[in-house]
DNA sequence: CGCAACATTGACGTGCGCGTTAACGTTGAT
DNA sequence: ATCAACGTTAACGCGCACGTCAATGTTGCG
């Protein structure tokens, strides 16, 4: 029942689906899809899912659910983040190092451009906020001259 | 060519699809399903997009493409805020006053929960432009130590 | 009037992101 | 050994948000 036993713990598909708040045929669309590496298996054929593969699973979450990429580019995004990742890997095997370099410099890019995206996106919601506070203040206004016209006299009002 | 020609034209579909950079197709369909209120026609039958309209429509694509809301969700939101309007139009004909107020109320509230997902969201996405920036700084370093290794000799560098 | 450009209503098609069902295998506790 | 709970693949289905014809009508300019 603590989480001391869930340290470092593998899950099967049924908890990875629920902690995720996902369902099984979920994971295994994206694992179909190539947007999940095909995970560890039991002697039996369930899934193991490590904790790497659950961050990654809320990075697809994240990527579609915040800001609506379809899959496919969501793809395309984790492909090119996981050049880190095998840089990484085969760090002092240093083969091409140059080639290694300019995979990190894309990867680079391709994390910019998510952030300038994010900046756009939140710009937008900001301005549409305000357009919505502004409209809050109008029903405000409204109900004010409601409560006016039909109760003259001033009574105490909360907040 | 100025725009001294377009205050207060009507749009035929052709036009106002191509402004609001959406096809006839989807305007058609907004309508079909209730998100657009069937607009004024020329003799011939063609529609005819007013101001309001086009503002409609934009209002629409922010609902679905910042927030990501589906075309039912976006059609019970308008019609929350049409109530608005509503009030507006009958403001005199005062029939059932506290009846409008209670709308008016609804109209709020539904404004104040838009409100509130918008922040719920700009909260995460700003969480996870943070990660992002976390990450180009690792690259950034990567980076560095590929440029110290294969160039020992120091240089001036920017920013 | 003729003709190109633009519009109309159906109706069927399509891609995405899964849901659902069927038939079957695995695991683990009792 | 049994049995419930959990998992597997394969295949078909589905709702959404349109795309894409096809057949037909309208507008407006020369």
């Amino acid at each position: 029942m603590a989480d001391i036993s869930n340290r470092g713990r593998l899950l099967q598909i049924g908890e990875a689906a629920e902690r995720a708040s996902l369902t099984q045929r979920t994971l295994r669309y994206y694992e179909e899809k190539g947007l999940l590496s095909p995970p560890t298996r039991m002697d039996g054929g369930f899934r193991l899912y490590t904790a790497d593969d659950m961050e990654r699973i809320d990075r697809i979450r994240q990527l579609k659910e915040l800001l609506g990429f379809s899959l496919a580019e969501i793809k395309e995004m984790l492909e090119a983040e996981d050049v880190r990742l095998q840089i990484r890997a085969e760090w002092r095997k240093d083969a091409d190092a140059e080639e290694k370099a300019e995979k990190a410099r894309t990867a680079r890019e391709v994390t910019l451009q998510q952030i300038t995206l994010i900046d756009q996106k939140m710009g937008k919601m900001s301005s549409l906020r305000e357009t919505l506070a502004e409209r809050v203040r109008k029903y405000d206004e409204m109900l004010l001259r409601f409560a006016e016209a039909q109760e003259p006299e001033p009574a105490t009002i909360q907040s």
